[in-house]
DNA sequence: TGATAATGATTCATATAAAGACCATAAACA
DNA sequence: TGTTTATGGTCTTTATATGAATCATTATCA
């Protein structure tokens, strides 16, 4: 007998690209490098970062299902940067891509569908 | 009467660094300026990288609870890059990791506890 | 080489992130 | 300036990521 189950959970698989894959992977192996190179081991940069083990063995296989501010505490503390920018600098780009904005338009218009170019 | 609920619910609040605050502060920033400069409204990123409009709000303000997948889907798809790194050179950088990584120790070992530096 | 510690992998319960629908406001363009 | 569209926020439900515990395996050091 097929169907077992009265409801079918329909569950989100999502897809991602090759590009976010990958980067991902690199991170997390970038920050097991740095890891051991540092000679913490996994339970203590866990302790630090106040995540599992568990989620930091995922965050070293590059499981793109991590929350991303754990993922960013641990590769700070492992010595990891992102973006490759001194903690002094990262304050003055944000404040640079704020301005940035301020010239852009608040929001995006989209031509109407009613556009006739049908023939 | 104090304590109501029969069982507290133990929540977990996360702490994060300045660093991870204003890395992804600017991460979302970046992807927001880079959204509006290619003219995309928020529901065609959203819907091209598969996530919900709301979602795609929270990762353009920071918000460190976003699965870093779904982050990195969105940042590919308005054109930042992440590691500014070319996407072939990125698998190049992860080899590299690998060979990194298999010079290293496989297992970090700490000293024992009874080591004796009481007096 | 034996003892100990680190890692890898699984399972389960639970906290919570995400989707979806909704409304109010604000901004763009005719 | 009126109309339409994009955005920002809130709420509820559902799917799922996380923590915790456990076990087997491997690697380190005395």
């Amino acid at each position: 007998m097929r169907n077992e189950c009265k409801v079918m959970p329909k569950s989100i698989t999502r897809t991602y690209s090759r590009y976010s894959r990958e980067a991902s992977s690199l991170l997390g192996g970038l920050i097991r490098a740095a890891r051991k190179e540092r000679k913490l081991t996994a339970q203590e940069v866990a302790d630090r970062a106040g995540i599992s083990r568990g989620l930091l063995q995922r965050i070293e296989k590059g499981d793109l299902k991590c929350e991303i501010g754990a993922v960013f505490e641990v590769a700070t503390i492992v010595g990891v940067k992102l973006f490759d920018a001194e903690e002094t600098t990262l304050t003055k780009h944000i404040r640079q891509t704020e301005d940035k904005l301020a010239l852009l338009p608040k929001s995006v218009r989209k031509k109407s569908k009613a556009v006739r170019d049908e023939f």
